[in-house]
DNA sequence: GATAAAATGCAATGCAGTTGCACATGCTTA
DNA sequence: TAAGCATGTGCAACTGCATTGCATTTTATC
């Protein structure tokens, strides 16, 4: 429903326009994190740099975080119902497969207590893991 | 001494020409991890290229290690002696420090027993943590 | 509908990484 | 030692991805 994604992006104080309708959709049905360059594939008429914007804005406003890979590309995908000061969103591991490529969120992996050497004071935190995803092992 | 560098190079499979040496030697000396910029900042009269093709070949040869700190650009640090089948090598945790903007290797600080999802099969573990270093904070 | 604010499209730029190729240097071995 | 081959180096050019400027269009508000 239309009418919903949009209460969804005014909820969040971004303006519900055709394009961010159609991406934050595509977004949901997404089981793999989403780089720019998928964007651009699945959108073919759309402009990159207005994809581009869109994926910052949907960032900034805390409806995706950002997932560093390790691979030349940034990726996205939404955030947990959860994330809502959005300081602790990705607080979760990443899951990057060698074979299909893609790269999956792991939020019921929780990343474990550190013990840092003294002195050293934690704000954020990233566990990538690059292996065989459940679809490819 | 020279010597002890180059039979270093040498046993690693490395010809240890005179840019190699200096890279070694510098890297030897650093605390921090580094980035092909440090390296080119601080050999003025290098050329780019070959510093990078080195960090290359060290990387290749299992003497650096790669490390992906979410920053735009690359870093590379000694392994430890420990890391003869470089397989496991950087197995531990990285810390990028917001505000003086070095990357540690924390080789103390181990990664801990990651409890994944059925069928997902790790090969590659990679941790880092942003925060103020023992020096910032 | 007039107005101001925000979003879009296109072009251009920046930057880190990477490659090709000609030349230089070092190693091998006849 | 000299020739011949393998490897390293320097310069230029190119790539991919991220980012910015600016003119135009669209949207929200009055
Ligand atoms: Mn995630
Ligand atoms: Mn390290
Ligand atoms: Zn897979
Ligand atoms: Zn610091």
């Amino acid at each position: 429903m239309v009418k919903e994604l949009e209460t969804d992006l005014l909820a969040k104080g971004i303006r519900p326009t055709a394009m961010r309708l159609l991406v934050l959709d595509y977004l949901l049905k997404q089981s793999a994190a989403v780089s720019l360059n998928d964007l651009e594939t699945y959108f073919l008429k759309a402009d990159r740099i207005t994809l581009y914007r869109t994926l910052k804005k949907f960032e900034d406003k805390g409806i995706v975080h950002k997932i560093e890979d390790g691979t030349s590309s940034v990726k996205y995908a939404l955030c947990p119902e959860s994330c809502y000061g959005m300081a602790y969103c990705d607080l979760h591991l990443h899951f990057y497969c060698t074979q299909c490529q893609n790269t999956f969120c792991l939020p019921k992996t929780r990343i474990p207590e550190l013990q840092l050497p003294e002195n050293y004071q934690p704000e954020e935190i990233s566990l990538t893991v690059k292996g065989k995803c459940s679809n490819c092992s």
